[in-house]
DNA sequence: TAAAACCTATACTTTAAACCTATAGCTTAT
DNA sequence: ATAAGCTATAGGTTTAAAGTATAGGTTTTA
C-alpha cells in the first residue's frame, strides 16, 4: 500500500471515472486501472464496483476512501510542518489564465516567482475561460483567472481588476496615438474580432448591436499576436484591453485610443473550488498577479 | 515523500544508527543514507545529524518522527481494516527459534500455518538463544523462543512449556529402550554435550559437576544431526529435549531412555520487546507450536 | 437497428528509479 | 598506530512504474 495508490484512489473515488482521475492526476488511464488491481489484490477487498459509466466505490472502498484521505491530510501537514520549518513558502499550484492576461502579466510575474519560492511547484494553463473553468471543475486546476465566470454553486469567485478595452489601430489608418475617443463618434472602422470563445466577443458584439460602435467590415482573428502583427500592417483596428496591450503602447506601427465613452469595462476573476480553499502559494500567486494588474497603465502620451 | 522514505527514517531514529536500521529493515546501508538525504532534500531541512557513533535526530527530525509514526501507524491501521474487512489475518512475522524446537515443532506448525494463512509474511529464524535475544532486541524479530532468556527490562517473557531431557543412545551402547533410568545409577557414560553456546550446556555441566551423572568421555558436538548419526553408529550417548527427539522414538538403531531422577527439566520462554506488542498472526503462530508442543510426547513402549 | 462515443482492462515497450556491491573518508578505540 | 565502525559516493544491475496501442463491452445517438 502506497501513497500514490491511496492518492490515485481518491482522485477516482472524488472523479467517480478512472478516466476523469486520470486527466486530474495527469497519467495515463491504464495506471491507475493498474494501481487499484494491486490496491485490491493486496487487501484482498474489492474497492470498486465497474460500471458502464464510470466506478462506484464498494462498501470497502467507502472506507478505504475515509481512512486515505485522513492519511493523505497528514501527510500534506507533516510536508507543510517540515517546510515551514525552514520558512519556506512550498506546495504545487495548477493556475489556469486566459491569454488576454498571460501574454501582459505572465512575464512581469512568473520570473520573480519562481526564483522566489523554488519549492514552489507551478504549473500554468493558458485557455479561454470556459475550458478554465471546467478544469478547475474538475479538480485539474487549483484557480483560474476568468472574465466572465460562469454562476456555479461549487466554485467561489472573487473580483480582482476592473480592466478597461481600447481602440488599437495601425498608424496607417491615421488615428492619433493616446488620443482619448467617443466610439459612438467614430467612422465606420475595419474591426478584427476574436472567436466567440472569447469571452470579450460578447462585450464588442453589444457595442455593435446597440449602435454603440459602428463597423465598416470584420474579421475574426482568433490569437493575439497575429491580431497585432496583422493591425500594423493595415488600417484595421481591434478593441483590446489595455493590459494585454500595455507592451505595445509605444509601438510606432500601431495607435492606441483609449474610449471616453461609452463604459467599456469589464471585471477578472479568480475563481476555485468552494471545497478546495487556496493553498498559502495560491494566495501569494494571486496577489502578485493583482499587484502587477494595479500597476498604473498611464498613457505614455 | 514516501511510506518507504518514512518507514525508514523511522527505523533509523529508533535504531540510532544508518546500519543497525539497514539491518533491521532488511536492505543495505547506502539505501537508507540515500532515503535520508533525498527526504531532507525535499523537506529543506536537516533531519539527522550525522556523528561518529551514528545519527541523532536534529529538532525537525525529532518533530517527523512523531509525525511519520502517527502516519505509519494510521496506514498500518487501514490496511488491517481492509483485510479485516475479507476477514482474513495478514501482516508480517519475523519469529526466532532455537534449533532445539525447529527440527521437531516448525515442520509440523509451519505447512499447515502457512497455507492456511497465505496473507501473513513469514520469516524463520533458526539460531541459538544469544543471537535471537540480540536479534529481538535490535527489532529484527518480532519474538523469539528460547530456554533461558536473559533478563532485560525491555523484554518481555512468557512460559510456554515444560520439557524433558531424555537419555538418547546408540542400541549398541544396550540401553533398553523406554526404560525409565536414575541418572546417578547408570554406568559412567561416553556423553556427547553440546558447545557453551548451547542453553542446555549449562544444564548438563551442573548435573555432572553434582555428581548426579557420571562420565567416562566426553564429545563436544553442535548440530542435532550430527549428534544423532553419531549416536545412531557408536556406543556414545547423549542428553537431549524429549521434544527435539521426538521423531527418533522409533528409530531402531536410537534408544531413549527417560529419567526418572533428578529434575531434568526446563522451560521454553516466548520473549519480545515491551514496547512492541506482538500482532494477531504472531500471536497465532505462539499459539500454534504450543498446541504442538503439548501434544503428548508419549514414549511408544 | 446500426454506428458512434465512452469507459475499463490487457499486452507490450520504454523509461525511470531504487537497490546492491565496492570503496573512500572520517572518527574513535585498542 | 592500527584496527574497527560508521556514513557518503560511484557505478552497474535489476526491478517496477508509466506510457502507447488496442481489445472488449455498454450506452447513447443517428
Amino acid at each position: 500500500m502506497d501513497l500514490r495508490q491511496l492518492r490515485s484512489f481518491a482522485a477516482i473515488c472524488e472523479s467517480g471515472s478512472m478516466n476523469a482521475a486520470a486527466r486530474r492526476v495527469r497519467c495515463a488511464q491504464p495506471s491507475l486501472s493498474a494501481q487499484v488491481k494491486q490496491l485490491e489484490s493486496e487487501l484482498g477487498v474489492e474497492l470498486l464496483r465497474r460500471q458502464p459509466r464510470g466506478v462506484v466505490p464498494t462498501a470497502a472502498g467507502s472506507h478505504l476512501y475515509e481512512l486515505a484521505v485522513d492519511i493523505l491530510g497528514r501527510v500534506e501537514h507533516t510536508r507543510e510542518a517540515m517546510l515551514g520549518w525552514a520558512g519556506v513558502l512550498s506546495g504545487s499550484v495548477a493556475a489556469g489564465i486566459i491569454p488576454t492576461l498571460s501574454k501582459s502579466v505572465l512575464p512581469r510575474v512568473l520570473p520573480t516567482f519562481a526564483e522566489e519560492f523554488p519549492r514552489v511547484d507551478l504549473r500554468i494553463v493558458e485557455a479561454y475561460s470556459g475550458t478554465l473553468v471546467e478544469a478547475v471543475l474538475a479538480g485539474e486546476l487549483d484557480f483560474a483567472i476568468v472574465i466572465k465566470p460562469r454562476h456555479d454553486s461549487s466554485l467561489t469567485r472573487r473580483k480582482l481588476f476592473t480592466d478597461r478595452l481600447v481602440v488599437i489601430s495601425g498608424r496607417a489608418s491615421g488615428f492619433k496615438p493616446g488620443r482619448m475617443v467617443v466610439l459612438g463618434k467614430m467612422a465606420p472602422l475595419n474591426l478584427v474580432i476574436p472567436s466567440t470563445r472569447h469571452s470579450l466577443r460578447e462585450l464588442i458584439e453589444r457595442l455593435i448591436d446597440n449602435g454603440e460602435l459602428a463597423v465598416a467590415r470584420t474579421m475574426e482573428i482568433d490569437g493575439l499576436y497575429g491580431t497585432l502583427q496583422f493591425l500594423r500592417n493595415s488600417r484595421w483596428s481591434a478593441l483590446l484591453p489595455l493590459t494585454t496591450i500595455s507592451d505595445e503602447l509605444d509601438d510606432p506601427r500601431l495607435s492606441v485610443s483609449p474610449i471616453r465613452a461609452p463604459i467599456t469595462t469589464f471585471d477578472y476573476y479568480a475563481i476555485h473550488q468552494v471545497r478546495r480553499p487556496l493553498s498559502a502559494a495560491a494566495e501569494l500567486l494571486i496577489a502578485r498577479l493583482v499587484a502587477v494588474l494595479n500597476v498604473p497603465q498611464a498613457l505614455p502620451y
